[in-house]
DNA sequence: TTAAATTACGCAAACGTTTTCGTGTTTATA
DNA sequence: TATAAACACGAAAACGTTTGCGTAATTTAA
């Protein structure tokens, strides 16, 4: 690469102060009016752009916000991304997206390397081991230092930070009185493991609606999906059986596409044998046949909010207590629960 | 947020120079044992890290690399950017992500903000609206000035850089192959507009796949879909006709699954009547029914080989000359295309 | 004609590192 | 005992900016 044009290198060539560009460029009064044209229409020729490392070392202060999350190739995480870029940008920052893989490890080695100067922020929505051995050092030890962070998505509560969330109970209780208006009965729950906050929330959601409405309990419709565990087969162990459910709720849209479609393999009409609702946050649920009822998440909103959040954080213009933001997922209904 | 531990407030602390500090910290026997250790003890205890930004400054080099995508949501880009973080953290560099949104000044502001210094190389996939206006300046500056940069999928070919993209020729002559394959005469192709260089090489392939194989080329079941008006209703069109195609190539999974959708609506059996190949990226292909047969297209190794190519470049370790990486996608046949 | 004000610029510190090159003190060698 | 080597540390430059303050030279006012 060519080495850049500086200060330096202008006031050498018109034998001139670095101070005296610098302030040239900047249209200052104080430099002549001769000499300042000419080192303007010099740096202009050769385009010269300040070095923004310079100007962050200097101004202590990146404006650059820092991103981590589990993973990318998916389409709520990647929707989130574009909120916070969008937001952010709009703000004059820049986004630098880290990946933690759902490793423990991996996050802390990230939220230590870009706290290092490189990011005025932190947007974090935490590793599924994280959750698993519950070690938040690394968190509390940002907030220890006043660190500016936000939470999303997966948070956990008793961080000191502000945080934005989806309201998985009260969308896993909407979706689960939905199933219970068209005349559902056994509505199977597929989950994830209790240390997925998301997972147990929206279980919470489903048992409060079955209570509410009189519905019994059965314990044996809830399935906890094990992710490391062939997602195919465990499904199948749900549907396949004598006397399958009238319904299912299923916690991410793959699980729910899959119960689509062992369904229809074992002879099921749906939605009148079997109904099916996802929380979904692709496109996959707008393309099965039938197209899947599905709780829509609003990552691009709960982007722009966690965005938000961080620069009024940063910049000082959020209240002194953190913030809690709570999103309200819609249902979107389509023909997997729509009964003529 | 708390002032960071720095080398000069150390060095206060003991009343020694920054220099016995940095000195002591790494390990230099020019420093004494006892110094040495009650210098590491106390920066241990306070957590002292380098500030990056510092050290950058100094040694001209940011390890991180700059992405600009036209967007995020989207599984293809997000794929590939995974393949560029995974790489590219190997390597120990670190990634930041912009988007132009499809948009030429978008594209022309994110290049000149993170060349001022912030990243030590740029991996880019060019804009809808660059493509359409031709204005590659802002390219060009890069590459006269040496600037590390790598095109990838969307790329221009007379900018002189490293490149990496699909054989979207490839890719279409084999789709086309496998449709005349399974008998059918009168395939469709739903492609983009021209400008759109991806879109026009897949027709290219289509092309060359019906001339090799005898089949006659026919103008009207191409269809230039405009991203501007609405998808269902141009879809319909195709579909909804008196004497409708037998087979249809979608240059993309949407493309393709409307196409299915519409083709169903119409009592189309899939594939006796109609057999559908999308180009995917996707996991909507998968959960459709009858699932697509798809053109598979590798964004995770694209990306990968896009940073190495990236990181080649900014490290020395290239060869002069510009490469061009070429990936082969797959076909993956579903039952779209599987005629018993 | 002299004092005051203005003009046009340079100096140097600051941001936080690393590293080369001293330099003064102690220890070892002849 | 004189000299050389080893030890332990500091000064300063370099990366590229910005900015408060100082200061010559010139112009204005009295």
């Amino acid at each position: 690469m060519k080495p850049r044009i500086t200060l330096k290198k202008i006031a050498k060539e018109f034998g001139v102060s670095i101070s005296t560009v610098s302030k040239a460029l900047k249209d200052s009064h104080e430099i002549g009016e001769e000499t300042r044209e000419k080192i303007k229409a010099f740096a202009d020729f050769y385009h010269y752009k300040p070095n923004s490392l310079a100007l962050q070392l200097r101004n202590q202060k990146t404006s650059v916000i820092g991103v981590i999350i589990p993973e990318i190739v998916h389409h709520f995480f990647s929707t989130v991304i574009n909120g916070i870029e969008k937001y952010a940008n709009e703000k004059g920052y820049n986004v630098m997206v880290c990946l933690s893989n759902e490793s423990y490890s991996k996050e802390v080695s990230n939220i230590s390397v870009l706290t290092n100067g490189s990011v005025d922020g932190l947007i974090v929505s935490i590793a599924r081991e994280t959750q698993h051995n519950q070690n938040y050092s690394h968190f509390e030890a940002l907030i220890k230092d006043d660190f500016p962070l936000v939470l999303f998505d997966r948070i956990k509560d008793d961080l000191a930070c502000d945080k934005v969330i989806i309201d998985d109970i009260g969308g896993a209780y909407k979706a689960t009185n939905h199933l219970i208006e068209i005349g559902k009965k056994r509505i199977a729950l597929l989950t994830t493991q209790d240390f997925i906050t998301v997972g147990s929330l929206r279980k919470e959601g489903y048992l409060k609606s079955l209570v509410k409405n009189g519905v019994g309990i059965d314990e044996s419709l809830i399935y906890k999906i094990d992710d490391k565990l062939d997602l195919y087969e465990q499904i199948k162990k749900v549907i396949f059986v004598q006397n399958p459910p009238d319904a299912i709720l299923a916690v991410n849209e793959i699980y729910a596409a899959n119960a689509l479609k062992i369904s229809k393999e074992r002879g099921l009409t749906i939605p009148n044998d079997i109904a099916i609702i996802g929380f979904t946050s692709g496109l996959i649920s707008e393309f099965t046949s039938p197209p899947l009822t599905s709780v829509v998440q609003h990552g691009y909103l709960m982007g722009k909010q966690a965005a938000e959040l961080l620069i009024n954080r940063i910049e000082h213009t959020a209240p002194k207590e953190f913030q809690k933001e709570v999103i309200s997922p819609n249902l979107k209904v389509r023909q997997s629960t729509s009964i003529k």
